[in-house]
This record gives C-alpha cells, structure tokens and sequence, in this order.
DNA sequence: CAACGACGGTACGGTTGCGTCCCGACGTGT
DNA sequence: ACACGTCGGGACGCAACCGTACCGTCGTTG
C-alpha cells in the first residue's frame, strides 16, 4: 500500500540538474584519467565540486554510476549510414569511428573498460549491449546491404566481418596510439574492402551471387 | 672508496629463488585479477604466501615489480615464421597468436596494461618495447618477404599493414572475446591476404612488381 | 663448530577511500 | 508569510594499503 503522499518534491528539494551534470562530466574525467580500478567517488566529487552525499543520493554504488553514465553515453548518434556502396559505407564508418577515438576521453575510457570487462561481468554484460551489440547491427546492416548489391560474396559471415572492419582502426587508434596519417583511412577502406571479399576498386561487373 | 668486503652474500643471505618465483607467478595472477590500477603489493604477497618485505627487498616501487616481470614475460619466444609464402607466415602468425591470447592471464593482462599504457609512459614505453616493436619487426619481415616473392605490392605501407593483420584477431580474441570458430583462422588468413593487396587464392600469375 | 649477516615476517604510523549520519540552507506550495 | 522536506556539505568510524623499522632465523664460511 502506497500512502498518499503528503506533497511532490519541489523548490529545493529537487535534484539540481547543473550537479548531475558536473558529476558525469568528472566521472568521465575521472575515468580517463586513472581508470575504472583507481576510480573512486570521492575523487570524482572532489573534481565535481560536489559532495560525495550528492552523488550517493543519485546513484547507489560506484558500478551504478559507471554503468548508467557510460551506458547514456554511448547511446549516442548512430550514423545512418547508406550511401549506396560498401566502400562509401565503409569511410563514412571508419570516419565515425576515428572522430569518436579521437576524443582524448574516449580513447582512454573505453580501451579501460573493455579491459574491465573482462573481470566485472556487470561492465562486460553493459558493453556488451551499448558497443558489440552495436557494432553488430551496423556492420550486419552494412554487410547485408553490399551483398543485396553483389558487392560481397553471399556466405560473407558477419562474425569474421566485424572483426575486420574494425579491429584495424580501433587497434590502431585505441591500442598502438598511432598517429591517422594523410591517406590512412582510404587506404583502409580499401584494404577492408578487398579483405572482405570485394572486388577490385576498377569496377568489373560481378557474376550474380550463388544461386540457392 | 669501496671498503673491501667482509664476505659475499652468502647462506641463507641469499635471494631464493623459489620466492622470487613466487611473486612473479603471484603478480601475473593479481594482475590479471585485479588489474593494474588495483593492484596492491600486500594482495601479492598474500597470494604468494610471501612478506611484502620480500618483495621491496627485490624491487623498489610497484611499477618497478610490474615493468620488470611484465617485459621479462614477453621476451619469450618469437617464431622463425618463414615458411615460404605470404598465406603460409600469416597462418602460423596467427596461430601463435591465437595461442597465446588464449591464456586466462596474458588476455587480461595484455588489454589492461595496453590500457593502462594510455596514461602511464613508463608501461607505455615497455610496452612498446615488447609487444609493438616485436609486432613491427615481424610484420616487417613477413611482408617484406612476400613483397620480394611478388606476393605483394612493392609499395606497400608496413605501418598500415600491421594494423591490419593484428587488429582482426586481437579484437576478437581480447576484446570482444569471442569463441574461434572452426576454421575462423583460416578464413581470416584469407581475408588479410586479401586486405593485404594478395592476389585471389586462385594462383594467376602476377605481372612483375614495380621495377625500380 | 661458532660467528656472521642478510634473510623473511610482524608490527607500526600515516594516508586514502568507503558509506553513513547529522545539520543548516533553500525554494516551492499552501 | 510560513511550514515543509529534501538538498548539499562536513564529520565520523571503519577498512585497506603503503613503505619502513625491528627481530628472530638460518645456511655458509672460516
């Protein structure tokens, strides 16, 4: 049973919206700057410039506020991503990809809490549902699409697809750190291309896809 | 001056081995347990049933222990790999990789210190060192080869080609952590070869590289 | 066989972080 | 204008860890 409630939160006692904010952006801060094992609540409030009893009255525990906070900012934009041809589809994915590594934040949270992951399945079950799940859609829509146009063989299997498409860019730009030189991610494009199974770049019409 | 010694250590002043041993096997198991940023010298003493003085005695700081252990691991073994074609170095490359990655402890290391290395340039520094000099040196060396055989084009970028036969295979194995496939490494053999610029399994003669 | 001397282990103070409790401040609704 | 009730902030007890100092132990050397 439920007591009529005496009145609504209001005026003061309502959560300030300016705190939760400053509280995500000092987590991410945070996070990139010692990692999700180092991280602690009291760090993140100090750099918010809140209190830690700020904190506790919005999330429950320190896996909470990571796992909302990574989790909404994930939920970002997905690209929509049709331009007509595989290698069209490809560069506008890998420049998705690359201004999103490029972020000094994303480019150390997210190599730290994949690594995470991999021994707090709370992390790993959350990742798993704002990253691969993800990927997985993008890079099926992305496949399907070029094999309805013959550009990719029809028995191309997804799983070793993704692998593909992005373990060289995000190795490159998450795990070695190296520099996107001039020209890189066309070369990419053309590389993941081929590696794919497609044809050539010098367009030469393809037999239809195997019957059946 | 150097005041001549009374004796040399000797007896039971003497480091054992067997505690030496100890900590590094206690370390590689914390380490992936827990991870760098959590890892605390007193866990590691605990779990090698060891003192922590036994550990100071050793090494001076925690990143000391862990750049020390860590660099001495990865200088194990590197393949000959020269088996005579480019799809024949890849599989065995991979394979060895594979293998190794499938050790509970090098595949949550790696992620982690690779993560960590982010923010901390002594473990980027060794890291480099040991696992991404190597990945150069050997990646050089296979596509060098294939290169000279005809295999490839002579202009191919070294830089670009490593991320591409890494990245596939360490995304699926460390990050995503996906089972491997029957024939998973066969097929990626294939698509890197591929991606690589190789020409179609088909054997179809190639025009001579590039002259000059 | 006795003395040497560094060994491993325990104990210690200092620091940091966790999670909770209490308090004065504040803006809205009656 | 007043009462309401949650807000943010500071303080507290508890726990873990760091790095060091001290102490008894042990095997080798002379």
């Amino acid at each position: 049973m439920t007591p009529d409630k005496r009145r609504a939160p209001a005026g003061a006692a309502v959560l300030r919206d300016e705190i939760t904010t400053a509280i995500r952006r000092a987590l991410m801060q945070e996070l990139a700057a010692v990692g999700y094992g180092r991280l602690s609540i009291e760090a993140v409030a100090r750099r918010a410039g809140v209190s830690k009893t700020a904190i506790y009255r919005r999330w429950s525990s320190k896996l909470d506020l990571v796992l909302e906070i990574v989790a909404a900012a994930a939920h970002g934009k997905l690209p929509a991503l049709d331009t007509g041809t595989l290698r069209g589809d490809l560069a506008l994915l890998f420049q998705a990809v690359a201004l999103a590594l490029r972020h000094p934040l994303a480019s150390q949270i997210i190599p730290d809490l994949l690594a995470e992951a991999a021994r707090n399945p709370s992390i790993d079950a959350t990742l798993r549902q704002v990253l691969h799940a993800r990927q997985q859609e993008i890079g099926g829509r992305l496949v399907t699409r070029a094999v309805q146009r013959g550009e990719l063989p029809a028995d191309t299997e997804l799983d070793a697809a993704v692998d593909l498409i992005v373990g060289p860019l995000y190795w490159r730009l998450a795990i070695a750190r190296l520099p996107l030189t001039d020209g890189y991610l066309e070369h990419l494009v053309e590389s993941v291309a081929a590696g794919l199974g497609a044809d050539s770049v010098l367009p030469r019409p393809r037999e239809a896809p195997v019957s059946g």
